[in-house]
DNA sequence: GTCTATAGTGTGATAGAC
DNA sequence: GTCTATCACACTATAGAC
């Protein structure tokens, strides 16, 4: 980038160096978590002094911030790429998955987006927003699936589609938790959980094909649904 | 006790204080959670000097254990008030109802009990010891339950017991946990996911009546049952 | 912009006098 | 047993020189 005037590249370089500050952090916060992650220990981790930081970042809680909603937007990427799936019982499936393996596989990150007392990441102009919160809209695509769901007859009438969402999504949540902080859940293999809570709040018709008609019972992995 | 040795009335002494101890940090934990209790408040709270502390106590890690297992007792004690509940529908639908109460109406024990980090309230013994998991002996509570069901040929054949519980018990958890943390969860009142995963993992069977033939349609007992 | 230095506050835990 | 005094840290954030 040859023709940059001065204030370009001032501008440029201090996004790049916040952009580092960000990455070292994300860095530490997978291996050790964001209780861990102190100003001075980055600070020494990008060669800099303490005070450097403060120069892009007003408080430790702004890189939190910034750090959630990073993850948040990886964890609604993944949930993205499940969009194309046509069959929303099939796309229900994959997204419930992802999300588990989101957790499972970045703990601390997972801890820092779902699992930390809320005022961390907030800004005082978020607290009154409530739109800004960045679950929602990872949340709004399970939904859709039950919206659609719904409207295929695959739902009793009486269950409203965000509820179940929240429902769903609140039964993911439980088991990801519940394993994070406990070596606890032992008895009981993660998948196999995540097997028995789609079933439960919408039997999953593996077989890719949509039946609207016939009572629900998708033996592909599970012969049977008698239970409802 | 007038007839009390001079040992006697030391241990007896000891004793006592251990508890007021422990009451006041019980207190502060409700009122302002695990985190914001520090040896220096507490010792100013209960009117002696933060060395005093140490006398009864190895370490902050064991009044935050202590509490811990007097939380799990208490929790387990409104369980087993429902033992007495014949239909094991019935049961299952009061226990559940009585778990997120518990996380509801003291969010700060709640969390130290199941949100925090697992090193926290575990001593090294424990740490080998499985059976020591305090959360297990709840659980098995609700496990008993799904055990009776399928007995009683409510259960489908494939689902193991222990294994419905524990999902069960993850989508309770994750209700709670999430409705502590974010403001969000708004859309849906968590009466109403309760319910909802009530119906998810067991359709309830309010109606006292176990009618293992018919297909199940619970809505005799909950009048509210618009949003289902 | 970047540094050094430090203010200011908190913490858990302990030594040693009384 | 109880206290005072203190160790040995950690932390966020800022002031002021360069």
């Amino acid at each position: 980038m040859p023709h940059m005037g001065l204030q370009e590249r001032r501008t440029e370089q201090r996004r790049e160096q916040r952009e580092r500050i960000l990455g070292v952090s994300r860095d530490i916060v997978k291996r050790e978590g964001f209780a861990s992650l102190s100003m001075r220990k980055l600070a020494e981790a990008i060669d800099y002094s303490p005070a450097a930081l403060y120069l892009h970042f007003r408080s430790r809680g702004e890189i939190a911030r910034a750090l959630c909603m990073e993850g948040h937007a990886r964890l609604r990427e993944t949930f993205l790429a499940h969009t194309r799936i046509a069959d929303p019982a099939a796309r229900l499936n994959a997204m419930a998955r992802t999300y588990v393996e989101f957790g499972l596989a970045e703990p601390e990150t997972y801890r820092l987006m779902f699992m930390e007392p809320a005022g961390l990441a907030e800004t005082a102009s978020d607290a009154v927003d409530k739109a800004a919160e960045p679950g929602a809209a990872t949340l709004s695509l399970i939904a859709d699936v039950f919206v659609e769901l719904r409207a295929a007859d695959w739902l009793p009438p009486h269950a409203a589609p965000t509820a179940c969402a929240e429902g769903l999504w609140a039964n993911l949540h439980g088991i990801v938790a519940l394993k994070l902080n406990r070596a606890s859940l032992p008895e009981t293999p993660v998948a196999t959980l995540v097997e028995l809570s789609l079933d439960a709040w919408f039997a999953p018709a593996n077989g890719t094909e949509p039946r609207g008609t016939e009572p629900r019972s998708n033996s592909a992995t599970r012969p049977d649904t008698s239970t409802r």
